[in-house]
DNA sequence: TAGCTTGTTCGATGTTTCACGAACATCGAA
DNA sequence: TTCGATGTTCGTGAAACATCGAACAAGCTA
């Protein structure tokens, strides 16, 4: 799937939106509308599309935006489809919320 | 559909790609590998989606992209596409070949 | 009017994608 | 080693989408 394909999604571009300041997520603070295997899902279509990185920490999993990498690739790219998705008003049944470990770190 | 996902169809983003100069063109002189119907089907999606805008003339049509409007909502939107485009080696399928009512002109 | 051209609409079909729950794998902790 | 937490994978069903050919509508032209 192509990074256009990965971005047309709302639940996807609800994640981008919420990895957009660069910061790296665990996936426990990910919080959307979905069963878990359907978030894993969306998170290994942003993965396979060079969108995202996952990094392994133990049993849990981080997730960050490859910022860099796509201005690189495809300058204007993410800012575009941000605007988009405020515009439409799409991604916002996606958010963050700190987990308890999390929050004890 | 929204922008995104009107983008996400290679033959949609192939139309983008021959549009992207700003000319006007005529829908004979539109080469995809689709039937007519499917031609019309996405022709329809990228109005839709307000990327496109269609004049009729008679009972021919001529196509051109909205590229000051985008530009205006979704600033660099364009440019990155097309980019991603032709690093995906997508689109490439559409072409422009005058018509012969076009070439005489 | 009859016929041709151009593009749209319709109905059917096959593919892709999204979504879920269940089963599984892996790692750390008790 | 047993348990609990965390993600992934699998099987399945539902919805969306792309595609086609045929039928249709509208407008020139002979």
């Amino acid at each position: 799937m192509g990074v256009m394909a990965a971005l047309s999604d709302p639940i996807r571009v609800g994640l981008v939106r919420v990895l957009a300041d660069g910061q790296e997520r665990g996936w426990g603070e990910l919080r959307a509308p979905v069963a878990k295997s359907t978030l894993s899902h969306h998170l290994k279509v942003l993965r396979d599309a060079g969108l995202t990185r996952t990094r392994q920490e133990g049993t849990r999993c981080f997730v960050v935006l490859r910022r860099e990498e796509l201005q690189a690739r495809y300058p204007g790219l993410l800012p575009a489809v941000l605007a988009a998705a405020e515009d439409e008003d799409v991604g916002h049944q996606v958010a963050v919320s700190p987990s308890l470990q999390e929050s004890s770190l």
